[in-house]
RNA sequence: GCGGGCGUAGCUCAGUGGUAGAGCACUUCCUUGCCAAGGAAGAUGUCGUGGGUUCAAAUCCCAUCGCCCGCUCCA
């Protein structure tokens, strides 16, 4: 058996194709024509799904002693947002080339000076024009003649034509200085400013004005944040610990795209893992261990400062993927520390090979006191934890290792420049870290669920070309699903289906898997084609009803039925009696 | 939002102004038999949606929605 060949584009639509014939994922409201970036999950789907986020959920929670979970709204306090910085991050104000249709935020524009060009318009002798006026900025010391090359260049790809371009009425309308009216790069003439929320609004209350206005989240961690003070009190939890959640989150994408990758609404399964200031940990464990390459990341250590933390998440989540198949198709991406975010120490990008391109299951971020601080701020109440052990260590320190502890971090803040903080912000920090409390800092695992469903498909899908019956070969279609995430574990076939003694039988089997397993019956068609049906939705295993099993051909065989395995095909003969149990392990 | 391509049965697609099609899938029945191909019968469409041109539109025109590709955006 070997894999037939398909080039990324046929695979994907292949996928696609075989999600909706089989009830995996419908697009949203299709029936009205769809609705551009939401997907709804058919039965096998939301089986899947459901197997997912249940895995994620017991791992998280079960599974771990440390991490507890919430289930939050979806609409919150507006404030919330104005302190996690999405009411000003997720409403840029954008202003496209006219030249390019290249966007750029209003607020980054760069001042540029040099002459206005405008042209009436452009065409080919080929037959292609273009209506409107061009206008476009000729740089200090830029020859004419590269810039009319420039524009024809960018004109040919933005309109897809071929063929020399003739520009029209070429005129000098003047010259500017510092203007931020022309894109920097194509020195295209800026269009109008238009807002670019990509927040969702929605208005709470009857009278729906400006200041009932709210916001679906679009991510579903501040609400961790925001309830994080309730938790740690009801919880009897301390640091380290970590706060899970699985929920719904929206945004308005620019442009939803592949498939279910970029949706406008989507689910997410994030962590926030909660964890003592690295000088917190000195003070304690008198050191904190750097992370280094091949370092023991089995189990948490008392001298683990963020960096170990961070590396060790990373681990515990590909051990997840490991356990449901993905381990080998993962790629990781360590963000370069310029490219961070401001709030952000590291993050790495857990990554897996879609069709269409290489993209982002999971991010997982270390994001130091950013956000607790940020709604302490925003709220007035105090996000900080209280430490004995912090206290105790404290307490046994001179005076002069306090200030060397001390000295060592305005070093640190006086490298970050204007964002770091001021001598007096430093010693009061200290102060109340010697007496014992902090805002905790965190690690942020932060996975979607309609991704993982999406590489959990691409990952599983395959054609295989295997020889039928009489040796011709012939493709196979199957999704390989690891057994613990199949939507449905078990299909029951009687081989006959107008033998009421097998159908009865079979039945009664069925009936008793179905106690505790995802199962089905099938008892249409020839017994070969419901092996191949069942192999293509991702069941993992057969059983098949014959009249052996009846007794036909002896007690021995009495009760006894075929087991049939997705991937190798292999049969084996197996009594009822043991079929559950086998069954159950092999799901666990 | 821009440019290009596409939208016909559940799926894949043919159909360039004159009666809506094929293959597969599906439903029912027959078959003592294990890897999609036996026999018989059957159901299936506002041709994405709205408007226009025409005696006549799946076909031509306009708008709109959705999908794919590129640009753009992406805490």
């Amino acid at each position: 058996m070997s894999n037939v060949p398909l080039t990324a584009a046929e695979r994907m639509e292949k996928i696609v194709s075989l999600c909706k014939r089989k009830g995996f994922i419908f697009q949203s409201s299709e029936i009205y024509g769809g609705f551009n970036g939401f997907w709804d999950y058919g039965p096998l789907g939301a089986e899947l799904k459901r197997n997912l986020r249940e895995r994620w959920w017991l791992a998280m929670t079960r599974d771990r002693e440390d991490v507890v979970g919430l289930d939050a709204t979806i609409v919150m306090h507006p404030g919330i947002w104005k302190a996690s910085g999405h009411v000003d991050t997720f409403a840029d104000s954008m202003r496209e080339s006219t030249l390019s249709n290249k966007r750029v935020r209003t607020d980054h524009v760069e001042p540029q000076s040099g002459n206005v060009l405008e042209y009436s318009g452009a065409r080919t002798a080929t037959g292609w024009s273009l209506g409107k006026p061009i206008r476009v900025l000729l740089r200090k010391g830029e020859h004419i003649e590269s810039l009319r090359k420039r524009v024809k260049t960018l004109l040919a790809s933005v309109h897809s034509v071929s063929g020399e371009i003739e520009l029209l009425d070429e005129q000098n309308v003047g010259a500017v200085e510092n203007s931020v009216d022309f894109h920097a790069e194509d020195g295209g003439a800026l269009g109008e400013a238009r807002p670019f929320n990509l927040m969702m609004r929605t208005w709470v209350g009857p009278t729906a004005t400006d200041a009932d206005i709210a916001y679906l989240r679009p991510e579903t961690a501040q609400a961790i944040f925001a309830q994080f003070k309730n938790v740690l009190d009801s919880s009897r939890v301390k640091v380290p610990f970590g706060i899970c959640q699985i929920g719904k989150a929206f945004r308005n994408e620019v442009t939803p795209r592949n498939y279910t990758f970029r949706s406008r609404e989507f689910e997410q399964m994030e962590l926030e893992f909660f964890i003592r200031p690295d000088e917190a940990i000195e003070i304690i464990a008198g050191k904190v261990t750097p992370w280094t390459e091949g370092a023991d990341l089995s189990t948490p250590q008392p001298d683990w400062g963020w960096q170990m933390w961070h590396r060790y998440w990373v681990a515990e989540r590909t051990r997840f993927y490991q356990n449901i198949g993905l381990g080998d198709a993962l790629e990781y991406y360590f963000q370069p520390a310029e490219d961070l975010a401001h709030y952000a120490r590291a993050c790495v990008d857990i990554l897996f090979q879609f069709p269409f391109k290489t993209d982002e299951l999971e991010g997982i971020a270390a994001r130091g006191a950013f956000d607790l601080t940020q709604h302490q701020i925003h709220s007035g109440k105090p996000q900080e934890v209280f430490d004995d052990e912090l206290k105790a260590a404290a307490a046994k320190l001179s005076p002069e290792q306090k200030e060397a502890l001390l000295q060592k971090r305005l070093t640190e803040e006086k490298a970050k420049g204007d964002c770091g903080l001021d001598e007096a912000a430093v010693r009061a920090w200290f102060e109340r870290l010697f007496a014992g409390f902090y805002v905790p800092h965190v690690i942020e695992p932060s996975a979607g669920l309609d991704r993982l469903v999406l590489a959990i498909l691409c990952h599983a899908y395959a054609e295989e070309s295997v020889p039928d019956a009489k040796g011709n070969p012939e493709v196979r279609n199957v999704l390989r699903f690891h057994p613990r995430i199949a939507p449905v574990k078990v299909a029951v076939l009687p081989l006959l289906r107008n033998k009421p003694e097998l159908v009865a039988k079979a039945r009664a089997v069925y009936d008793e898997l179905r106690q505790d397993l995802a199962a089905t019956f099938d008892d249409g068609g020839a017994i070969g084609r419901r092996y191949r049906r069942q192999d293509e939705v991702g069941t993992p295993f057969c059983v098949t009803i014959d009249f052996e099993t009846l007794g036909e051909k002896g007690p021995e065989l009495q009760d006894t039925v075929t087991l049939r395995h997705r991937d190798s095909m292999q049969q084996e003969r197996i009594k009822i009696s043991e079929l559950a149990a086998r069954l159950r392990a092999a799901v666990r």
